[in-house]
RNA sequence: GGAGCCGUAGUUCAGUUUGGUUAGAACGCCUGACUGUCACUCAGGAGGUCGCGAGUUCGAGUCUCGUCGGUUCCGCCA
């Protein structure tokens, strides 16, 4: 087909190019129709450029008058100052005076209007994605995605990583996520599975000797959705031979780094910060900080203040083995109402009810719960967190890990309540030290936190024989989040490499040597001959692209994304096979 | 699997509290007028399975139950 070919893109002519003659090719994104003139606002990936057509050019003038809203066309004419600039566009000051404009192509209706404040629910959205992706919005997510797969490549060249692709069609391992399974038509029956991550892959590309590994990579996991959850997502993988912790962590923040530097033009502050996952857990409630809380706004253990007290609902927790602890709300005026809505939320957590004690200008206190406290313990509690007049400390009591985590809830709740974040810097952190097994109070035993090959740190190594819970779950791990917003933006740990120590965390999950072999045989007997020390690392890309869009939601970075009931609005998958289909793999739906 | 919120014109929403005439608005769409707009303006018009299904009622967008879809959170996500 012919036509006339751009010879500039819709977003760069300027006042400098006043007096060329050009031709713009894009979509009719506005159309401005006074009568004796028509104003179109033509728009391409690149910008928005105003075509004025005049009705002395008769011809021009009534395919002008025939145009719809995206619409695709062909301009051609002279570049001129506008009698009045449009400060708000890029091209404002300019505008091309038509003296063709051929249809290129037509467009029904839209079911939404393009434009860049969008009015349509994420569901239309998606289902017209081609229409959303018009928007410079999410063009942009997309092109910012694009940048940082490019950094990311280089910057793993230059540290001498080879990228490796490794299978889609893997073997099915129960552990972790639930598979998504592929059927087999040659060995009907039997199934494939995508990979939730290509673990045992780069581990045994460390046992090939490739030495540092990356890709840049889909995974798939069979879970419920969440807003920064997608059922397949991607990965930067990568893992290191004859490294320790401290070498995955720069190398890590090193992409990060450039990531910063080259996408968004900030410097980060290298090494980044690291907090055990202790600390992380009893300073925030969370092994996932986020550090841009301005303010106090951190827990305090004051089981050891209030031991003896007489207040019934802390030496009930405490004398079943529980803690009482709170945090510190600075310089807000708290009110009845406000503490009414918090009580309700923890009310929804588990708990009878928040305790709160106010203090007042007056070096007075108020709270419901001081005439059980003697005067002695009301110090030791001021004391605990250092109060000042207009600070409020909000306590709960019970079991530890729950009074814990409900308080690192009840943090977040507070910095958005009164807009506690600092929204002018990103707060990258290492929380390392993970613990090695959690247990499963539902099946009754141990299962391992991160997976099954992550390495007991030395001095844990005793443990793994010991028959005391306490003693397996003390174990820490060298295992490491890096944390950034309070986001997950990905975790590693350092592997287990002998076997004497993977067959001690075969035991201490309950896997006997015959069902480790069934299941990750091929990994196990690759480690027989001759496992490298090694470590490594995965990004959640997605995570790392929708922090720099400045978004939470992940789907703001993804082309074609799922709903939280994992089905694509646009194409309409999963949709039903046919019989034929079916008949071939040997399935038969139940 | 559990809980909350949402579902009304092509789109975004109001109307649901307290059931009652012909279900409204804005944007978009169609027709017409208009030579400097950029949220053009002005005049007129079309457009509805109130998600779906039962039930209560003389009468349901509105109340009840179920169901489907979207979304947020918990569980889940080594």
């Amino acid at each position: 087909m012919q036509f006339t070919q751009r010879t500039n893109t819709c977003g760069e002519l300027s006042l400098s190019d006043v007096g060329k003659t050009v031709a713009l090719n894009g979509w009719v994104a506005d159309k401005r129709d006074l009568g004796g003139v028509i104003f179109i606002n033509l728009r391409d990936r690149y910008g928005v450029t105003q075509i004025t057509v005049n009705s002395e050019n008769k011809g021009v003038y009534d395919s002008a008058k025939s145009l719809g809203l995206e619409y695709v066309i062909s301009a051609s004419g002279k570049v001129q100052r506008r009698t009045s600039s449009n400060p708000k566009m890029k091209t404002g000051e300019i505008e091309v005076l038509a003296d063709k404009i051929e249809i290129l192509n037509t467009s029904e209706v839209t079911p939404f209007v393009v434009e860049e404040e969008v009015k349509a629910s994420e569901e239309l959205r998606f289902k017209y994605r081609y229409l959303d992706l018009r928007r410079r919005k999410i063009a942009s997510n997309l092109e910012m995605r694009s940048r940082v797969y490019g950094i990311v490549h280089r910057y793993f060249e230059r540290h001498g990583f080879v990228e490796v692709e490794t299978p889609i069609l893997m073997k099915s391992t129960p552990e972790g996520a639930r598979d998504y399974l592929v059927p087999s038509r040659i060995h009907k029956g039997e199934f494939y599975a995508l990979p939730q991550s290509p673990q045992t892959y780069k581990q045994i590309l460390m046992v090939a000797g490739l030495d540092r590994y990356v890709q840049i990579c889909k995974c798939f996991r069979d879970e419920d959705l969440r807003a920064d959850r997608q059922p397949e997502f991607t990965q930067i993988d990568l893992e290191m031979s004859f490294v320790t912790e401290a070498d995955v962590f720069r190398m890590c923040e090193g992409v990060i780094y450039d990531i910063w530097k080259e996408a968004k033009g900030v410097g980060l502050k290298l090494p980044l910060p690291v907090m055990s996952y202790d600390e992380a857990m009893e300073t925030y409630g969370t092994d996932k900080p986020d550090l841009r809380i301005k303010g106090w706004l951190k827990i305090v253990n004051i089981t050891g203040s209030v031991k003896g007290s007489e207040f019934k609902v802390f030496t009930d927790a405490i004398n079943s083995g529980g803690i009482a602890a709170g945090i510190k709300l600075s310089s807000v005026d708290v009110t009845r109402k406000i503490i009414d809505s918090l009580t309700e939320y923890v009310k929804q957590l588990g708990f009878g009810g928040l305790g709160y004690i106010k203090y007042n200008a007056d070096d007075t206190a108020s709270s419901p719960m001081l005439k059980f406290l003697s005067e002695e313990i009301q110090n030791k509690i001021k004391n605990d967190f250092n109060s000042q007049a207009g600070d409020t400390l909000f306590i709960l009591s019970g079991e530890k890990a729950k009074v814990l985590s409900s308080l690192g809830s009840l943090r977040l709740k507070l910095a958005e309540m009164f807009n506690l974040f600092d929204e002018s810097k990103d707060e990258f952190l290492w929380v390392n030290d993970f613990p090695l097994f959690s247990y499963n109070e539902e099946e009754k035993c141990f299962v391992a936190n991160h997976h099954a090959f992550t390495m007991p740190k030395e001095q844990y190594l005793k443990n793994l024989e010991s028959k005391n819970k306490d003693d397996i779950l003390s174990i820490r791990a060298d295992c490491y989040d890096m944390v950034c917003n309070g986001s997950e933006f990905g975790s590693g740990s350092i592997r287990i490499h002998r076997p004497d120590i993977q067959k001690k965390v075969f035991n201490v999950i309950g896997l006997t040597d015959e069902e480790a072999k069934q299941k990750f045989g091929f990994l196990l007997e690759a480690f027989t001959y001759g496992a490298p020390p090694h470590g490594g690392f995965a990004f959640g890309f997605d995570r790392i692209i929708a922090t720099l869009c400045g978004t939470r939601d992940i789907r703001e970075t993804i082309a074609f994304p799922k709903t939280t009931s994992a089905v694509s609005p646009m194409d309409g998958s999963p949709s039903p096979v046919d019989e034929k289909q079916l008949k071939e793999l040997g399935l038969k739906i139940t």
